[in-house]
This record gives structure tokens, C-alpha cells and sequence, in this order.
DNA sequence: GTTCTAGAAC
DNA sequence: GTTCTAGAAC
């Protein structure tokens, strides 16, 4: 027991946890170690939407393990990575995912530093526990935000990075979806953590994307407002994903602002299409998004529709790209314009486990194998 | 999202 | 016996 109290007091005297706002409209919070901490419509996060209860989260962290459980108390929903968390229950946050206070507004993230003698972190002195016994209040929590890094704005000319559209059938083997991007923490810190199998540096595999938008053997077009990059597993012959630079984890968090976004993406994809269109007239495309994207940052599929490839191995996969689960990117951008949301599809994951059938014939098909066979020569 | 694998299906 | 799949683990 003495062994345990110990590891759990390393943990809190190295590793700190912070809620950081993804719009920058509060100082970051700090979330001590196993101490639940509120958040809600209060002036220190500058959330006064009415919708948003003012006890809407309790945010307990656990540096140890490296992540929040995010319990819900207010009325209505909150999200992580477009997820619902359901009300009095708790979900795990872990960094990098997106946290949704209300109805999918009010971004945040959390993250953890490395240890004390760091650097980058020592500024970010924890302050003393908001319990009954300290007296302090939730203000008492914030404290000076260092100031952000700007990031490199891309020229405003669509920059194509690999012009020459080549079947997607040879990519590099390393691992693209697998977190990559620096860590806050010190290298020092790094060792000991990787040292530590309990304490895992990498982040979520749903977080993926995002590391692969700054992957030079991924991205093969970028401009101001999006990222092209190759799927890592591609279901067919081409098959791109096209992702906007802003932060938008997924459809259900689209408004009416994004809809010239959405066309932009929509006219990128239909430009790449056409360019093999061009040299292979038979060639047909698709463009859309998942019902429920399991991957963060939303991301609209450009496919060809010959599903030729060796990473499409399952049901699952064939029903998310040739059933209503794949939903038309005109679809969501017809919602928009008409509703001024798009359409919940949680309820549309049972399409993933219909029964095998082709996309043109409709013919019912025993099993992948027998599938792949039949799709590569039906024509209808 | 993929990988791995036990057990079902053949 | 081999092939295939669904679900757990990551």
C-alpha cells in the first residue's frame, strides 16, 4: 500500500494536467491530480451561453495514467471527439481529443508536462487544491497563459506537393496513423515515461489524422483552408482524405459557417477525381463522409469505387463506403443550407453489419473473398 | 482506425 | 485440415 501512495505522489509531483482552451478565451486551467474539478457557464471560462449548466463538467485527472474522466452533470450534451457524454456518467479524455463543453461548442483540450525541473513547464506552478479545506475558489485555479507560438500561414496558392497521381498501392509501411508529434514534455521526462509501460506517452490512434496533415509522405496538396492527404489504408485504387486546418473533429459539429468550406473541399476532391478521370475515362469517384467517423478531424473521403485494394479486408469496411453509412458530401452540404445542421447518424452504425452485397448488382455476396472477386469483373 | 486471434464455418 | 470473421486490445 506504502508502494502504491508512493507512485501515485511521483505522479503528481512530476506529471501536470491542464484544460486548455482551443480559442484561447481563458488562461489555461490546471487539473490537479485525482481532485474533481467543475467547469461550466462561469466568467473564468467566459462561457455564458445559458444552454451550458454552470456545474456542466466534473474533470477528474489522473497524471498517472495520463487522462481525464470527464463526468457530466448539466442538462444538455457534451462531447468528446463528437461523442455524447451521457448525463452523470464519465467518459476518458485523453490529450489531443477534442472536449466539447456544450452541444459541441466551447473547444478544449487537456494536456499533460513533463516533470518540475522542466523548463517549459515551471512557470505553471499547480496551485493549492480547490477543496472545502483550502477555502480557495475555482479562480484561485487560473494562472498566467505563456504566450502562443504563431503558427506558419500557407501560401494562399493551392500548393501541390505530388502533382502525379499514382494508384495507391505503395505506401511506405511506417506508421502514419500512430501519434508522432512532439510531446511537451522534457526528453529527460520522455525516457522516464517510456521507461513506465503504465504510464503511455503516445496518444489516442483516433487522434491519427491529425499527425498525418503534417506528414510530407502523406500530403500531397494543401491551401489556407485544407489538407489533402493519401488514406494510410486505402479501400480502393485512390482514395484520398481532404481535411480542413481548422478544428472541427467531426460533421455533427459543422454550422452554417462551414458551408463554403465544405463546397471548397467538395470542389478540391472533384478536381483531384477529375484529374484521373482525364487518362482513365471508366473510372468513377465518390465523395462523402462517414456517418460516424471514427477518426478526429473530420475528413471527406475522395474514393474510386473499383475497391481494389489489399487494406480492405472486412464487412465493416465494405458497408461504411457502399451503404447510406457513407453519406454524400452534397448530402451534408444540402443539410446545411436547408436545416443549418447536419443530421444525427449515431443510430446508422447497424448498417456496418448488413449482410455482404455488391454495390452495382445489388447481387448478395457469401463472403469477402467471394465479394472481391465478384466486384472486380460485374459491371452492372 | 488496424492488428491479433479464438472459434465458427467450411 | 484451412479459411474466414467478430470482438478485444491497442
Amino acid at each position: 500500500m506504502r508502494i502504491f501512495y508512493r507512485l501515485l505522489k511521483m505522479a503528481d509531483d512530476t506529471v501536470k494536467c491542464y484544460l486548455e482552451c482551443c480559442k484561447s478565451s481563458h488562461p489555461k486551467l490546471p487539473l490537479p491530480h485525482n481532485v474533481p474539478v467543475i467547469i461550466g457557464r462561469t466568467p473564468e471560462l467566459g462561457i455564458t451561453d445559458k444552454l451550458c449548466s454552470r456545474s456542466q463538467l466534473e474533470l477528474t485527472s489522473n497524471c498517472y495514467k495520463r487522462y481525464v474522466l470527464v463526468k457530466r452533470l448539466g442538462a444538455n450534451t457534451s462531447q468528446i471527439n463528437g461523442i455524447d457524454i451521457e448525463k452523470n456518467k464519465s467518459s476518458r479524455l485523453e490529450e489531443g481529443q477534442d472536449l466539447h463543453v456544450v452541444n459541441g461548442k466551447f473547444p478544449h483540450r487537456v494536456y499533460f508536462t513533463g516533470c518540475q525541473n522542466d523548463t517549459k513547464t515551471e512557470k505553471a506552478v499547480v496551485p493549492k487544491l480547490p477543496t472545502k479545506s483550502t477555502g480557495l475558489t475555482k479562480s484561485d485555479l487560473f494562472i498566467k497563459q505563456p504566450e502562443r507560438k504563431k503558427l506558419k500561414v500557407s501560401e494562399n496558392k493551392s500548393k501541390v506537393l505530388n502533382s502525379k497521381i499514382k494508384p495507391q498501392e505503395k505506401f511506405s509501411s511506417e506508421s502514419v496513423y500512430a501519434f508522432d508529434s512532439p510531446s511537451p514534455m522534457s526528453s529527460r521526462c520522455e525516457k522516464k515515461a517510456e521507461s513506465n509501460k503504465r504510464a503511455p506517452t503516445h496518444k489516442h490512434w483516433s487522434q491519427g489524422l491529425k499527425a498525418a496533415m503534417e506528414d510530407p509522405e502523406l500530403v500531397v496538396q494543401e491551401d489556407e483552408q485544407i489538407v489533402v492527404i493519401k488514406d494510410k489504408y486505402p479501400k480502393a485504387k485512390y482514395h484520398w482524405l481532404i481535411l480542413p486546418k481548422d478544428s472541427i473533429s467531426s460533421t455533427k459539429n459543422l454550422s452554417t459557417d462551414n458551408i463554403e468550406l465544405l463546397k471548397h473541399i467538395l470542389k478540391v476532391g472533384q478536381e483531384l477525381a477529375t484529374e484521373v478521370m482525364d487518362k482513365q475515362p471508366d473510372v468513377e469517384f465518390r465523395f462523402g463522409y462517414h456517418a460516424v467517423a471514427s477518426m478526429s478531424q473530420m475528413h471527406m473521403h475522395v474514393i474510386s469505387q473499383d475497391f481494389q485494394s489489399s487494406s480492405f479486408k472486412t464487412k465493416k469496411h465494405w458497408n461504411s463506403f457502399t451503404t447510406d453509412y457513407f453519406v454524400d458530401a452534397t448530402d451534408i452540404i444540402n443539410e446545411l443550407e436547408t436545416g443549418g445542421k447536419v443530421k444525427d447518424r449515431r443510430t446508422m452504425t447497424s448498417l456496418l453489419n448488413e449482410p455482404l452485397k455488391c454495390h452495382r448488382c445489388k447481387k448478395p455476396q457469401k463472403n469477402i473473398p467471394t465479394l472481391k472477386k465478384h466486384i472486380d469483373s460485374c459491371q452492372k
